[in-house]
DNA sequence: CTGAAAGCGCTTACAG
DNA sequence: CTGAAAGCGCTTACAG
């Protein structure tokens, strides 16, 4: 009674078979509208739920996806960069659109995710966000092409790099937001986050902030870079060397809004006015970024857009389909910490 | 040959039957250490993976834990509420530890979480962060409940409330951060957050506030309350209502930083100096309320272990074990929003 | 349009 | 300690 009913049940009321029952309810054209409407009602009275299971193991597919993390060193508990956050709402949305579940993990619970997603029929396919060190995690991304895993990933575009990415335009950031900066006149310049292999992210925005400063004939001497990770501490350390450099900077491009905000807090410590004396941008648009003070200047990702192309380029790699990697425009967002008043 | 290993083909190559690799690979004491090891090398070899579809069908189990959120009215992207944000890296690792999957999803996306989740075998229990207006969720929860379904929720602890409840002490916090401003000889109070049945919580937390202005011979005159949901913008309006009626209050207590977020820049626009001439203080330590200016002061939640024992409660659950409801401490964290230098 | 039957890949009671 | 067999609840080729 108290169990649950299975299609052997409702073919039982119904008088059908139990081939029918499951022909009916997934909409066979094969069935005559009587009898499935007749099924459909019944199943609807018996509360009966096909069983993702056994649907799922004689189909061969999960009809899931599974959203790897990337465990970060931030300084809340969540664990998560708070970009990635963002996203994780248009995913888990996008997701349930197209029908699919969502499984959500950290990528270093598993040293095999293709083995531990993919070969456990757990998921039909991998959405990978952040990773730690590139050069590591280019490895992990060649082993799941070779295990012909479905995946996609949020990352710098690079016909070299394994797999399909989708991503914004860091490049175009970099120059957009370093512009911004020339335009308001500001004449020495720094880049604080790394600028080499291990994040090609913060690469290509350094690229697009040298490239603005070369177009304005600031090359050369002012193409001031220091490395940081993407966290409030690495800025504040970073900006601290700078100010004991006694090198002079008035305009400060951070490769993230977390570097950014440990930058802004190493300078207020120091008695250096933002944006009076330095203008302060950062990249990401995080949640916190509104609130700070000042607040900050950064570039917008469409987060919305970002979750949703992840789903889609995933769902037709399943499919079987050629997919292309995905350049995404940003958009500069001007707030107090960059522009006197 | 690209295809998967079965535990037939394991079978094979190791020249014993299936229901010994089976056996085998669960660590199965009945299977000689000799053959258990061959089968596990075998098995380690061919990349073999227990397929999850076909085993938890047969064991009429998931090992998989949803995660319904609640989708909330935020001003940024994620959908989310910034606090449950922080709680779902704690569960998400929780989770993983205990060997489970964890699906996540948002609650309007269905109708019959029971059906849609344990009766389709997909999960095991539900997890429940968050809601709209409680009065319409109970529902929910009762029907759950008469579903045998097996969750848990975090939120208000109540006796009346069905199904099994993880939460902080509402009324505690209310009344240690009311306490604090007290402590600060603010004089008059206000409340700003819905105080009746829709929101228990914020309920709890007038309460507090209630009795610490009682115990210090403040109730009556200044015991003043103005609802708002859990947003920037109705803090915004419900703290331009509160100016606009020209009643002098020092020390606001926000039924969340949200609202304090808000309540604050309404304060500001107004040209009112906080904290010197109004103290504000928040609820939740979101990641954003370090960063407001001047930073909140709030009251945290230990959100690490609020998942750690959402989990716990939830798999106890399962196994059918009795399960408490429990209280959480909570702990106020003095920022700049309440102290006068 | 419908039914009987096979089979997805496991786990486990049963028999030895 | 091991194997043959049943069965979890579906979907779908096959036959009519």
């Amino acid at each position: 009674m108290k169990s649950k009913a299975t299609s052997f049940d409702i073919a039982y009321q119904a008088g059908v078979s139990q081939s029918t029952v499951s022909r009916a309810l997934r909409d066979s054209p094969l069935v005559n509208q009587e009898t499935r409407d007749k099924v459909k009602a019944i199943a609807r009275e018996l509360n009966y739920k096909v069983d993702k299971n056994a649907s799922n193991l004689r189909q061969q597919q999960s009809r899931t996806l599974a959203l790897l993390l990337f465990e970060d060193p931030t300084t809340d508990d969540s664990l998560i960069n708070p970009f990635f956050l963002s996203m994780l709402g248009s995913i888990t949305r996008a997701s349930a659109q197209a029908g699919y579940d969502l499984l959500v993990s950290f990528q270093n619970m598993s040293d095999d995710w293709h083995a531990d997603f993919e070969d456990t029929n757990k998921a039909d396919g991998i959405i990978l966000l952040g990773y730690g060190d590139f050069d590591d995690y280019r490895d992990k991304l060649t082993q799941l092409e070779e295990q012909q895993t479905h995946f996609v990933r949020w990352g710098a575009i690079d016909e070299n790099h394994p797999g399909v990415s989708i991503g914004c335009d860091n490049f175009q950031g970099g120059f957009d937001i370093t512009q911004h900066l020339i335009d308001l006149r500001r004449k020495q310049f720094a880049f604080i986050g790394g600028a080499d292999s291990h994040a090609p992210e913060f690469l290509a925005r350094y690229q697009g902030y040298c490239k603005a400063l070369e177009e304005n004939g600031k090359a050369g001497d002012s193409v001031c870079q220091i490395s940081a990770i993407s966290t409030e501490e690495s800025g504040y350390s970073a900006a601290s060397d700078l100010i004991k450099s006694g090198d002079k900077v008035d305009a400060i491009v951070c490769a993230s809004d977390l570097i950014a905000i440990g930058v802004m807090q190493a300078f207020k410590d120091s008695g250096v006015e933002v944006p009076d004396e330095v203008s302060i941008v950062g990249y990401d648009n995080i949640p916190a970024s509104r609130f700070t003070n000042p607040p900050l200047t950064t570039v917008a990702q469409n987060t919305i857009l970002a979750g949703e192309l992840l789903v889609k380029s995933l769902l037709e790699l399943i499919s079987n389909e050629e997919v292309e990697p995905q350049l995404m425009p940003v958009e500069i967002v001007v707030r107090k910490s960059s522009v006197i008043m």
